[in-house]
DNA sequence: TATTGTTATACTCTATAACTATA
DNA sequence: TATAGTTATAGAGTATAACAATA
């Protein structure tokens, strides 16, 4: 008798899974999957502090002082202390960063649909943030 | 403009919401998620090794010797040489073992389904399965 | 006083390498 | 020689506490 695979398994597997992959297809841009998920934030918007996008993506501060070291070492995005408060720092992407950042979001989809395969992407999102919400 | 969460967000918190969940309602049996699905292997099999359990549930031996220590420490399972083979240790769930796994898995079971209330279980089980094995 | 960013620190999780014993 | 379990160790990843600068 094999019994199924606990919900729990499932869920760290398939996330575990999905972060190789995308760490995989990101390192070509000198960026992981974290990185990623900050860069995603930080380049469709306004500018934020630090701390929104730490907000933003339910991570704490201290990590995100590391997380950004790392980008801002590497070029891809700067730091300035904001003009109206100047306890912030207003984080952007540079110019070469947006370039990376375009290749990359081209690279982290191609592994999205091809993690995806087989599976109804909309539906299962959908039911994700329901479990995220409940 | 707001962005949809990426995929990976998505998973990683669905991951650990639910694993926060699962640990605070096994709490009261001294074992967590991570024991639990240890557990879950031992107890509706014939008896293990540790290696066995290990690639079960894909973790590396030497993590599943810790997680064994202290399962054995609480009385919860216990190692004994394998008679046929001196390498191996046969892992069984004690007396007292068993009665904290059947009460914890009524426990994971009402965590589970609270979790997916809202979305089709079986489905998503389903869809989780088709990733782990793209 | 409260907030933002930073640093130092510690804790968890997990894996790699090397050892012991058995085969 | 190879395998199972163990130990020591190290590397991520992340959080807590304390501090400096600013509000």
């Amino acid at each position: 008798m094999s019994t199924a695979p606990a919900l729990g398994y499932l869920l760290k597997h398939a996330h575990l899974r999905f972060a190789t992959l995308t760490d995989e297809a990101l390192e070509p841009f000198g960026i992981d999957g974290k990185d990623f998920g900050a860069l995603r934030v930080l380049a469709r918007r306004e500018p934020m502090s630090q701390l929104e996008v730490a907000r933003t993506l339910r991570i704490d501060r201290t990590t995100m002082v590391a997380l950004l070291d790392a980008l801002e070492r590497k070029g891809i995005v700067s730091r300035r202390p904001d003009p109206t408060d100047r306890r912030k720092n207003v984080v952007e992407l540079t110019e070469s960063g947006r370039e990376a950042f375009d290749a990359a979001e081209v690279a982290y989809a191609g592994v999205e649909s091809a993690f995806l395969a087989g599976v109804d992407g909309q539906q299962f999102r959908r039911t994700l943030q329901t479990l995220l919400e409940g």
